[in-house]
DNA sequence: ACCTGTCGTGTTAGCGTTCACACTGGTGGC
DNA sequence: GCCACCAGTGTGAACGCTAACACGACAGGT
């Protein structure tokens, strides 16, 4: 019985007598034998792992990338190694990339929200080994999938002008994010569509803390708005807090719209109005794109966009007639 | 130039003349040469990698254990593979360790929230490679660290007590979880020791929506309480919404403490009084635990605690007097 | 009876690295 | 002037596995 035999029981290889194939299993039972896997890799130079760089895990959404990519690649069967970054600097990603591409893996996702972080600068340091960005700009040409802010913004502020707002405000992300900047520049689009002036804007942080900061912000330099859009559900929450404190009601005097849906979101006071993004589905979606890529490395760039939804809740209403 | 000289530069070994070192590290740049792990890893058996396996990374608390164990590998330079289960089976913890004993990993973390897996098939499933757990039951004789729940409860029992309450009500995580049963046997032992009953206690599943049912049914069930315990901050905030859906005033009626200190409970509505774990020292202890661990395999097993706090905001307040 | 094909198994070599050792030339002590 | 020592470098082997090939046995077609 030779080494051979026993890599090919384990491999399921077909040429093997059931007999031989048996005892072999059983021995491998008894003496709890585990193939190696750095030995394996090294001569198949298939690792069966691929690689996450993340960033801002801390956050919903990153986060939750990252809980699904992980459910999918198990699903599968593939393993996953992470090297999350600490900023959003091009050097902690090189940093990260070269932890990741030293390790032999068979492909390498690259979760990129910011926009500092220069699709061609990431191909480069991934080499040869087959990469795909999650939430890139969808004006990078490079193998990705994204989620498509602007329609969800889109829905959003149709929404508010369906109710009759005329008077917006917003909170917005850090907008060094593309994810904050494409909400932000496709709520004017739609404001100037409808013919209407995008109103005060306030810059925050994702958390609920920042939105509440960003919302006394809001109310003290004086402009009244009926419609106040934010960025994510925490901000959401805390500019809530804000604008009750202010004294305004929501949505009688305020209608608060938020984004992702976070699963608290139909819990707030009032229940949040807000853009539902499948995180479930671009987990999906990204396994399958990569391990496409990985089959034919000469796949030709594209773009897989998903499209979230909008969830209709206690927090907008009718705008009050002046 | 011999390899054996190129390895010598990369790992930094002494023996190197410095114009030899220079020439070799030039090469290594321009060539863009990257040492194989595979290899590496096969003849000195160390991958410098780690292995999670971890549970329910959708939940706050097990998320956060995730990502604060995986920055603070990263300050040291480890890499982190992960495995998450599904269920809280042993077969899935099973395949889980399978996946990550495999692949030559330096250690194992194992995230054991849950009391149906046993530490002891968990030791076996490791075989020799050095693993500790996070959450485990303090009773299990194995290397861990852990939040003292205890400590937490006790905290906020205490603090209802002083505020002149008596009448207590408490909704529980899945009692499969040991986090979940400790804080409600914690909460029973601190009564009794004030001579209290504990009242009724309904049993839901860390979400706003299962915390939002529960309260539901505490109302319905009859028994009039002024303090409710919940085991998370999800939870309460569902159960807030249903207190105040079935007329009553938080904390003029009802006083309601959380648990985790989430980053937005301080934006709630009242802001909640919680119990603060400290996820980030977690993160580093069990890091540093387990490289003593791997340095020196014959540590004797112990238990690193780690003590939570209580944050007190504007959800409980002074029982009505009667 | 021969060739041809297929199945089941063993043999050999090599993946890229490091370890243990061998070698060389110089330096210092006596 | 000899030996011991050390820094700096090279040489072979080995880590555990699989790819590629080789081999024997036995089947079916001619």
């Amino acid at each position: 019985m030779s080494t051979q035999t026993v890599s090919r029981v384990i491999n399921e290889h077909r040429s093997v007598a059931p007999a031989t194939r048996a005892r072999v299993s059983e021995a491998v039972e008894q003496l709890g034998y585990r193939p190696n896997r750095a030995a394996r890799a090294l001569v198949t130079r298939r690792s069966n792992t691929i690689g996450l760089v993340s960033f801002s895990t801390r956050y919903y959404g990153p986060g939750q990338m990252l809980v699904n990519l992980e459910a999918a690649l198990r699903q599968r069967g593939i393993g996953l190694t992470l090297a999350s970054i600490d900023g959003s600097s091009l050097a902690e990603m090189s940093r990260a990339l070269g932890a990741l591409s030293a390790s032999d893996l068979d492909g390498i996702v690259v979760i990129a929200p910011v926009s500092s972080l220069e699709a061609r600068a990431i191909e480069r340091l991934c080499g040869d080994t087959p990469f795909i960005m999650i939430d890139a700009l969808p004006a990078e040409r490079v193998h990705s999938v994204v989620i498509d802010q602007r329609h969800g913004v889109d829905l959003a502020t149709r929404h508010l002008l369906e109710l009759g707002h005329r008077a917006f405000a917003e909170i917005s992300g850090p907008l060094e994010w593309h994810d904050a900047r494409f909400r932000q520049e496709a709520m004017t689009t739609v404001l100037h569509a409808a013919g209407l002036e995008p109103g005060p804007s306030v810059e925050s942080d994702w958390t609920a803390a920042g939105g509440f900061a960003a919302a006394r912000a809001l109310l003290s330099c004086g402009t009244p708005f009926t419609a106040l859009a934010v960025a994510n559900d925490q901000m959401a929450l805390g500019a809530i807090r804000a604008l009750r404190d202010g004294g305004l009601r929501i949505p009688e005097d305020v209608s608060v719209v938020g984004f992702d849906d976070v699963p608290e979101a139909a819990f707030f006071e009032p229940p949040l109005t807000t853009v539902r993004q499948d995180f479930e589905a671009l987990g999906q979606q990204s396994v399958d794109y990569l391990l496409a890529l990985i089959a034919r490395p000469d796949t030709p760039r594209h773009q897989r966009v998903l499209y979230p939804s909008l969830v209709v809740r206690a927090s907008t209403g009718a705008a009050r007639p002046r």
